[in-house]
DNA sequence: CTAATTTCAGGGAGACTGACATGG
DNA sequence: CCCATGTCAGTCGCCCTGAAATTA
C-alpha cells in the first residue's frame, strides 16, 4: 500500500541520473585521452564540428550550436585562431558580430579529431550490439530533445 | 567500397559521447537544482546513500563506493561532520583509518535527498515509457559494469 | 621494505554569472 | 527604449595529481 515507494531499494547503481552520469564521465575520459593527441580539448572540437558541418557563423551562433556559453566560444575561438585553425572577420551586414570560419589546415583537424572521435565511440560502445547502440542513439535523442525544447 | 566511413555523415548531435555527455549535463542540472534546497552538492548525496545503504566505514571505501576521489571525500566529510550529519571516529583496529557513521539527522537528510532524487528521475525520464527506462538503465548499467571492470 | 589511509595544496576542464561597451 | 553581440573577470562543482605523515 504504499506508492511512493519505487519497486526496489534503488540505491545509487540503478538510478538514471546516476548512470547517465558515471557513463558520461568515462566517455568524457576517453574523448580527453583521445584529444591529447591533438593538444586540443572538447570545447575546440565542438566548435571545429560545427563550422564543418554548418559553415562559417558568429561567435554567438556556434555557442548556441555547440551548447558552449557566449562567453567561452570567445577563448576557445581565441585558441583555435591563434593556431591558425580558423579565422575571426567583421561581419559587414552587422558589424556587432564576428564571422568564424575553417582555414584549410582547420577543417584537415577538424577531419583527424572527427576521426578520434568515432575511435572513441568504437571503445565506448563496445559491449553493446549494432541494435543496442541505435536503440541507446534513439532513447538518449528523445531525452535531449524533450530537455532542450524546454530551454 | 569505403570500409571506413560510418553509416551516415553523424555530426555533432548523433554521436553517441555527445549525447551521453548533453543528457547526463542536463540531469546534473535539474539534481544540483533540486539539491539547492538542501544546501548541499552531489558528493554530499553520494557519501550520504553510501552510508544510509552500506552502513558506516572508512573514509577510503565511501570513496571507492562512490567513485570520488580519496582527497576530494576528505573536504565533504569535513562538511557533513560540520553540519552534523555524520560523525568521524577512529578505528580501534586500524588506527590508520577513520570510520564515519550516519548520525540521526543525517539518516533523515539522506532520506530526504533521496525523495528529492527521485523527483527528478521523474522530471528526466518524462519522455519515455517504463519500458524504455527499463532499457536505458539497462543499457547505460552494461556500458558501465563494461568500463568499471577495465580499471 | 612495501602498501594503505588520511590529509593538504593545487590544477584543469566544463558550465555558468555578472558586467560592460557597442551596435541593431 | 529594449535586445543581441563580443569581451572580460570571476565563481562553482567535479575530477585528478602529487606529496607528506602515519600506520599495517
Amino acid at each position: 500500500m504504499d506508492s511512493t515507494a519505487p519497486q526496489s531499494p534503488a540505491g545509487l547503481r540503478t538510478t538514471p541520473s546516476w548512470l547517465l552520469n558515471q557513463t558520461a564521465s568515462h566517455a568524457a575520459r576517453l574523448i580527453s585521452e583521445g584529444f591529447t593527441a591533438h593538444d586540443l580539448r572538447g570545447y575546440h572540437y565542438r566548435l571545429l564540428a560545427a563550422l564543418a558541418e554548418g559553415g562559417p557563423a558568429s561567435q554567438a551562433d556556434l555557442g548556441r550550436r555547440c551548447g558552449i556559453d557566449r562567453s567561452d566560444v570567445v577563448a576557445a575561438i581565441n585558441d583555435l585562431a591563434g593556431r591558425g585553425l580558423v579565422v575571426r572577420a567583421p561581419d559587414p551586414a552587422d558589424r556587432r558580430r564576428n564571422v568564424i570560419s575553417l582555414t584549410d589546415s582547420g577543417a584537415d583537424e577538424a577531419r583527424r579529431m572527427t576521426q578520434t572521435v568515432e575511435r572513441v565511440q568504437q571503445d565506448l560502445l563496445a559491449p553493446l550490439s549494432a541494435a543496442e547502440r541505435d536503440q541507446l542513439t534513439r532513447l538518449l535523442t528523445r531525452l535531449l530533445e524533450h530537455h532542450s525544447s524546454r530551454d
